[in-house]
Order: structure tokens, then sequence, then C-alpha cells
DNA sequence: AGGGTGCCTTGATCATTGTCAATTACAACA
DNA sequence: TGTTGTAATTGACAATGATCAAGGCACCCT
């Protein structure tokens, strides 16, 4: 059963049989329901984890309790792996956004594979390249792109490059949450939603967007990034 | 010389001798000022570089000429290499930004040893991870800290960690770059550089910082910061 | 149906940073 | 030693986003 959901993701592509032997039987599938601690920050790391289904929080936060959303991650994403180079403590907290499946694996066995495996190895570099370079965009945004724009530039980002005709996408997970993923507070995520829609004529409703076509998003959102839609590096655990 | 180089650097450091026989061979060691551009972001990569020494800034613009500061690197550090993993185009543009010595070499060098010396692909990784966690910290402080507390945790980044009695600090780069690098603009770091010279008596000549201990900077900037100081997770390339 | 509880929105106000314009300091160089 | 170009600072003002406070809405629960 999770051996069948690794094989299905890119980054495990090259792993030998004896890798997914060990996850079959080492693996621990569980479901979670929003608010799920799986580990905190600094903590002892013994496994790495790899989502099934739903969504996922990594965060950390200063002594006096504010919060800095690292990333938010779903299905097909893994996580907690870095810790093999942080002399084994994990670099932020882990916890359940939405109800989700996720498979833990022991790190040892990652760490076997990555030395055993160079195929495997070099498919974890690429996957990191791809996330780093996912994250300088995150800076440069936060630099560059106001409020309304980075959450046009988010919607951009959930569509599925084709679409035709008319697009509906559906916000993943709360707008609190997409707030401090976005790096801004509640009220403001509320009033630059409400000025996009101005701008941009899209139609939103709830947790539902609307709009006829992508180009007005596009216009009034890549105009302050240094990247062309569509955005080809966008970190896909499918690629 | 460039193999002398190579050797000190912690990524290195488990390189095969057919690794550093053929830097020693295709290595070009090259001396350059400021302003001269090494690349530009999309080009076609061939070689991947090592500072020897000065400082070099990575950036992406976006069409109407804004630019967006990815990191600036010194002595020990690489670039462009994560291109191997990006079709071999480069993700940014780097330009030199201070005197500096360069090494350049063909990435398929740096291919060839990731697929052949596991040993070197796992340090490569534990790089990556260690940068990644840097990025992540960024994004942290540019939520969390304001600007004179980002200029206090930039300076104490720049102590080496066990100064005694009075610490002097000398600023690597221009204060414009450095306010691009700290992304804010050069009349908000020189107000923020003031007002943080105010609040923690740190004694700021040209770019010359003094001060009587770090107590004050750590107390002033560390306070809004998911880690403790000293802050073990530099991306140094020395460890 | 009633009553929470938490999410989301809205309004008013404040703080921080950005922008524009002018001036000063400084370093390179003839 | 001027001259010149760039960096850095300063002031006035605008814009953006944060904060504080209140209210509405939806969903969940007996």
């Amino acid at each position: 059963m999770a051996k069948a959901t690794l094989r299905k993701i890119d980054l495990f592509k090259n792993c030998s049989e004896a890798f997914f032997q060990k996850t079959e039987v080492q693996a621990n599938v569980q479901k979670h329901s929003k608010g799920k601690m799986l580990f905190l920050h600094e903590d002892e790391a013994q496994n790495f984890y790899v989502i099934r289904s739903g969504w996922v929080k990594l965060f950390r936060e200063t002594l006096d309790g504010t919060q800095a959303v690292v990333d938010i991650l779903t299905q097909g994403h893994i996580f907690g792996e870095t810790a093999i180079f942080q002399n084994n403590l994990y670099p932020y907290s882990a916890e359940v956004v939405e109800p989700s499946e996720i498979i833990s694996l022991p790190l040892s066995i990652l760490k076997a594979e990555i030395e055993n495996n160079s195929k495997f190895a070099y498919n974890m570099l690429g996957t990191m390249a791809r996330y780093r370079r996912q994250q300088d965009r995150e800076i440069e945004h936060r630099d560059i792109q106001n409020a309304p724009q980075r959450i046009g530039c988010f919607l951009l980002r959930l569509t599925t490059q084709n679409e035709e005709g008319g697009v509906v996408i559906h916000l993943p997970y709360d707008k609190m949450l997409l707030a401090s993923r976005l790096g801004m507070q509640p009220e403001t995520f509320s009033r630059a939603l409400k000025k996009l829609q101005n701008e941009t004529g899209i139609e939103v409703k709830g947790a539902t967007v609307k709009m006829d076509t992508l180009d007005q998003l596009v216009r009034y959102s890549c105009a302050a990034c240094s990247s062309e839609f569509p955005c080809k590096d966008i970190g896909n655990a499918a690629e």
C-alpha cells in the first residue's frame, strides 16, 4: 500500500527493489485529522514523511509564539528528510492542516538508499534544486509583489496549466492559513482578495474562485515577477 | 592553484583524485572587478563557479528592471551548479560586486563526480539542505523581523562567533547592496541603521561597526527569530 | 431550533516602509 | 587639488500592511 504510493512519486523512480521492500515492511500509513502535530522543531528525528493525501504545514516559531510558515505541502511531497543532514533534528515543526494520509518511514532507509544508489541521490539533488528555486521565488515575491499580486500568483499556480474556457479554482485550505502561507495577516488577505476581484474581474465566493480566462490575472500578478507565465519552475512532486 | 583552493572547501572533501585532476586541467581562474557579469538568468550553462575571494551577487529581474537579490556569496561558496538540474539554464544572473577571484569549471566534471562518487553526492545534498534552511530563515526574517532587527541579525552573522571584548565589524560591501540583500530600500536601510544605533548603542562609522558586547544586539534582533543565538545553522561554506 | 465556536470580514487607526527630491559625503582620477 | 560621479543621508509625504475592535456567517453540536 505504501509501496504503490511511493512508486508513483517521481523522486523515487530510480529506487532499488531493496528500498521498496524495506518501505513495505517499515512504512506506517496513518490517517490524521486537522491539527495533528507530527513532530516539533528540534525534535530528535527518526522518520521522514510522505504525503499520500491532504495538506501539511511546516513552520517555526519564536519564543513569544509568533509563527512563520516555512511551507505547506500536499500529496507526493516529502518532508522531514533533511534532518539527515541536520544532526538528526527536525528543522521545523509539522502539523496536519487538512485531513491527510501520511506515510512515515525510517530515515535510515532513505540514508541507505542515498549512499548505495547514486541515481536516487541524483534525483534527490534535483528535487532539492527545484525546491531551492521555489524558495528563491518566494523571497522574490515577498520583495516585489504586493498582497493582491501574491494572491493572484498563488491562484495561478493552483491551476493545472492547460485549462481552457472557464477556470474554477478551489482554495485548498483555510484562508487564515493561506494568509500566513503568503506572509500576510488574515485581514490583509481578506482585503487584498477583494481588491484582486475588483482589478481582475475574478469571482470569489467562499473558497471557490471563478474566472473566464487567466489573462487578466496573469497581467496583474506576473508583471511583478521575474518568471514568464506559465512559470515552468514550480516545485511539483510529480516532476 | 585551483586545486589547492578546492581542496580547502568542505563540500569537496571526499572528491576523487580523478575529479581534482580534471579540475587542475580545466579550471579557469580569473580576477574580476566590480560590475563584471558572469552569466545571465536563463543563459545556457556550461560552467559552475567557485569563489576564491571577493563577493558575488546572484539576482533575478522582472521585465521592468526591478531586481530581486537571491543571495550574495563569498569565498568558498559555489554557484551556478544547480543548472545541472534545470535543463542547463542558469536560474539567476551572477555579478561580481567586489574585486574577486573566481574559478570556473565545466558542469560536466561536477555531474560526473555526483554520479560516480556517492560520498560527494551525499556532501552535496548536505550543502543543499543547509542552504535550504538558510533560505527558510531568510523568509522567516522578512516576515517577523523589522528593518533594524534584520540589520542587527545580519551584523551578528558577520561576527566570527567567539569574539570577546570589543567587537569590530566591517561591512563587506556597499550599503545599497546590503539594503537589497536584506530586502529593503537604501533609504530605509540608512534610517534603520541609525535606529539600531540608538536602540543598541552600537557605533557606526562608514562601513565600520563597533560595539563592546554582542548582548544588546542579540537581545534586540534575536527576539524576533525562531533560532537561538548563536545561530548554528549558518550556511557556511567551511562546514 | 438554539447556542457555540471559530473563521472571515469590515471599519478605524497606527506603524512601517517606500517614494521622490534635495543635499551632503566620499572616492577615483586627471 | 579640483572635478566628477556615485553612494549615502535626510526630509516630506504617500502607500501599504498591521493592529485593534466589532460584527456577521457558517458549521457543528447536542
